[in-house]
DNA sequence: GCTCTGAATTGAACATGTTCAAGTTAATCC
DNA sequence: GGATTAACTTGAACATGTTCAATTCAGAGC
């Protein structure tokens, strides 16, 4: 093991050039048919060198969801401070998920079986990948919060949660999408989108509180365990 | 490649000994801690041996799933010949999924990150499961029909496939559940069967119509497409 | 009993993620 | 400017899943 944040220079230097030559070759190749050789080739470095700052292949891969992420978040910056209504924000996060990942629809596949795999460093409910969800939660209740619809506090609570297991759901979907465009995607996208919200609004209705109330609280408890 | 189905046998044997060396390595120490030469040296047969019969190591996990579908078809069918009460049925069938698959819960991670992979000709999405994810959704239609519910033609069309992805839903959970005896799962079976029970009841409100109708659509183009 | 053929089996070779002891570099201290 | 030391780099070695050409085996046909 034994890795380390780069303490000089010549080290922040190794651990970028490393990081481009992986994302690269993820994005050309796909994730399984990149190997560790072909990184360290490309960076200039020796095999060994990546083991330095990166603690598995696989963490190389974290690295590239950070990258993602965050053009994402700068893809939707605009809409979140314009727009007010809860769809419209809502609609346009996931669309701009789908567009900015477009470019790796093909690697796609092969990561998130990886990324599936429980005992994976890189399982998205796991410890290693905490501070990369809590960010996308956070983006997530920026939405909510942003949006001028009134939504119960006990909702308004797990919201964030459930809407971040929500779009690992579209892109679940997104990644068997053969249609042109990922039009598919995008249709499921406007609808789910326009439910979730009429739903949230339909939950203060008396013949809902039974049920809303169960369902948060199981949620709740899920989340606490 | 070139797998073949045992044509003699000897050929019967060696592949029934392969694979029960296989579960037992697995049982005994984990999916990854169990090298196909370990497998190799218990079957008492050479290294190579394997891949005439099984593609590769995670077939051989693949083939314990096949068995305790099988299993777990037999241990429901009792209660889906007693039982009437589609929340009960719901429940039992669930429970019982846990408690089948229960001796494999270490080996189960590997299990979803191999069929989970979009694209692998495993995936339960793909052609190639059809058989056994027919078999599943089918075990799920004959829940809902042998129960005494009065369910809407439109929903109960879609309720069985539905079922079937609640039942990945589960068992994923039940994947990370650490709690002794899996008593969270259990609790989470028990709430969520309840829950859907009633929310198909509630789902003939006048109030909740439209939302039923777009959902149930939805579907029918996904399924369709 | 002999031959032939396809199934079954073997194990060396390969590809690739990972480790680690040894070597190199560069900044700091005197 | 020489010594010291921590950071950095190297590449051979290892473990393991997989492949495949060569070999052995067993039954069918005569």
């Amino acid at each position: 093991m034994a890795i380390a944040s780069p303490k000089t220079r010549r080290g922040e230097t190794s651990r970028a050039v490393i990081l481009q030559a992986a994302l690269d070759l993820f994005q050309e190749r796909g994730y399984e048919a990149t190997t560790m050789r072909a990184i360290a080739e490309r960076a200039g470095v020796s095999l060994g060198g990546s083991y330095h700052y990166f603690p598995s292949k696989e963490h190389l891969v974290l690295e590239f969801y950070r990258h993602t992420h965050e053009l994402h978040a700068a893809a939707i910056a605009p809409l979140l401070t314009r727009e007010r209504d809860l769809a419209a924000r809502l609609r346009g996060t996931l669309r701009a998920v789908i567009v900015t990942c477009e470019p790796f629809h093909a690697v796609a596949g092969s990561i998130f079986s990886t990324v599936a795999n429980p005992s994976s460093p890189l399982n998205p409910f796991g410890a290693a990948s905490r501070p990369l969800r809590d960010e996308v939660v956070a983006l997530y209740a920026e939405v909510v919060r942003g949006s001028d619809a009134r939504i119960p506090d006990d909702i308004a609570e797990m919201l964030p949660l459930t809407l971040w297991l929500y779009q690992m759901g579209i892109l679940y979907f997104w990644i068997f999408d053969r249609s042109p465009g990922r039009l598919r995607t995008l249709e499921v996208i406007d609808e789910t989108t326009d439910l979730i919200v009429k739903l949230v609004g339909l939950a203060n209705l008396p013949v809902l509180r039974g049920s809303r109330r169960r369902v948060l609280s199981l949620m709740k408890s899920i989340v606490e365990g």
